[in-house]
DNA sequence: CAGACGTGGTC
DNA sequence: TGACCAAGTCT
C-alpha cells in the first residue's frame, strides 16, 4: 500500500479534531517550566532543540543556561572561537552538533542578517538541522503547522493509532510525518507538537506508560486493545565492539602533562585527550619505543594506576591508565603539548578522560 | 538503508 | 551487569 493510502486508512474513523483539542489543552495545563520555554526566540528554540537531540531534559538544562549566558545571540555565537564553543559543550556528547550549530549560525548571520529563517527549505539546508529540528523551529518559534517527529512522537502515535512499523527505519519516520500533517492545524501548532512530545516524556513513557492519567486515552487504540507496552516496534541494536587502550599520563620534569588534540573529523573531533596506545596494535612492552617514535621523547613507563571504561553508542574503550615519566628529548608532535594540570579547564576534554586527571602528581 | 556519532540514567 | 534508553543528523 502506498504511503498516502496507508495514512488515509490509519486515520479512518479517527476523531482528529477532538484528539487535537484534548492534547493542546493538556499541554497548556501540564507542561513543565523549562528555560527554553520562556519565550519564542527562534535562536533559543534552535539551540535547545540541538541540545535535546538524544539527550535528557535534566542533562540539557544547565548546559542551555550556561550556553545562553555565554552566547546570547546568533552574533555572539558566530564570533566565538570554536574551541570555546566545544568547551561549553563538554560532557554533552555528539560534539558535531556544536560544530554544526556554530557553522549554521554563522550562515544565518552572513546570509540572513542574523534572523533564523522561517522557511522550511532554508532551515533544512543549515548544517545540523534535519527534518525534526526544522519542524520544531518552524512550529515552536514561528507557529507554522509543520510536523516535528522525534522518538516521543513516534512512540505516542504508534500507540494511539496502533502503527506497528519499525521506528528505527527512516521510512517509518516519514509515515509519521504524513500522519502529523493530517492531525496538526493552524490552531496552535506549537502546543500540538510540543504536547505530543511532552506527553511522550511525562505520560506515554517507554516502559510503563501512565495510561490512567492520559488526556487522550479515549483516542488510544493500543490502550483500547491492551497492547500499549508492545509499542512502538523497534529493531534491537548491535552490541558495541570493545577496544583496549593504554592511557598515558605523561609528565615532564616540571610536572606538566602531555595532552594532544584529536583529528578534526570523526570520533570526538578536535577534542583533547591524554595520549592513548591502541593495545591491539602495540602491546605493553613496545610502549616506550612506540612513544619515542610518535613524540620524540625518551620515557620511563611506570605502573598502572587505574582502569577506565568509556562506553560509546557503537564501541567501548577499555583504558588502563599508566604513569609515564619523561627522561630526555624534545617534544616533536603536531598536535601535542605539555600543559600545567590546572590549565586543563581551558581545553575541551571528553569526560571519561578527565577521570584520569586526579592521578596526576605535581 | 546501515552505521557513525556521547553521555549519564535506569531497571 | 547488560541493554535500552533521551526532543536526531550526517554519510
Amino acid at each position: 500500500m502506498k504511503r498516502a493510502e496507508r495514512i488515509k486508512h490509519i486515520l479512518n474513523n479517527f476523531d482528529k479534531e477532538s484528539y487535537r483539542k484534548n492534547l493542546i489543552h493538556w499541554f497548556k495545563e501540564e507542561q513543565r517550566i523549562l528555560p527554553w520555554r520562556e519565550n519564542q526566540d527562534p535562536y533559543r528554540v534552535w539551540v535547545s532543540e540541538i541540545m535535546l537531540q538524544q539527550t535528557r531534559v535534566d542533562t540539557v538544562i544547565p548546559y542551555f543556561n550556561h550556553f545562553m549566558d555565554k552566547f546570547p545571540t546568533p552574533d555572539a555565537l558566530a564570533q566565538a572561537d570554536e574551541q570555546e564553543v566545544l568547551k561549553a559543550w563538554e560532557g554533552l556528547g555528539y560534539y558535531s552538533r556544536a560544530r554544526n550549530l556554530q557553522n549554521a549560525v554563522r550562515e544565518v548571520v552572513s546570509e540572513y542578517e542574523g534572523v533564523v529563517p522561517a522557511d522550511a527549505e532554508e532551515l533544512g539546508n543549515l548544517k545540523g538541522v534535519g527534518p525534526y529540528t526544522r519542524g520544531a523551529i518552524l512550529s515552536i518559534a514561528y507557529d507554522i503547522p509543520e510536523p516535528a517527529v522525534d522518538g516521543n512522537v513516534m512512540r505516542v502515535l504508534s500507540r494511539i493509532l496502533r502503527v506497528e512499523d519499525d521506528i528505527s527505519k527512516q521510512s517509518t519516520r516519514k509515515l509519521f510525518e504524513g500522519l502529523v500533517k493530517e492531525l496538526i492545524s493552524d490552531e496552535d501548532p506549537s502546543s500540538f507538537n510540543q504536547g505530543l512530545m511532552e506527553l511522550g516524556a511525562l505520560v506515554c513513557t517507554p516502559k510503563t506508560p501512565s495510561c490512567m492519567l492520559c488526556p487522550v486515552q479515549e483516542h488510544c487504540r493500543a490502550f483500547d486493545e491492551g497492547v500499549e507496552t508492545e509499542l512502538p516496534v523497534k529493531a534491537s541494536k548491535k552490541k558495541q565492539k570493545k577496544s583496549p587502550y593504554l592511557l598515558l599520563l605523561v609528565q615532564n620534569e616540571k610536572g606538566d602533562v602531555l595532552i594532544e588534540q584529536r583529528p578534526d573529523t570523526g570520533l570526538l573531533a578536535s577534542l583533547w585527550q591524554y595520549p592513548m596506545v591502541p593495545l591491539e596494535d602495540i602491546g605493553h612492552e613496545a610502549v616506550a619505543n612506540w612513544f619515542y617514535g610518535e613524540y620524540g621523547l625518551k620515557v620511563e613507563v611506570g605502573e598502572s594506576v587505574d582502569r577506565i571504561k568509556h562506553v560509546f553508542s557503537h564501541l567501548i574503550w577499555e583504558m588502563e591508565v599508566i604513569k609515564v615519566t619523561v627522561k630526555e628529548g624534545t617534544l616533536d608532535h603536531e598536535r601535542a603539548i605539555f600543559i600545567a594540570p590546572e590549565d586543563m579547564e581551558d581545553y575541551p576534554f571528553p569526560v571519561s578522560h578527565q577521570k584520569a586527571h586526579p592521578h596526576i602528581n605535581r
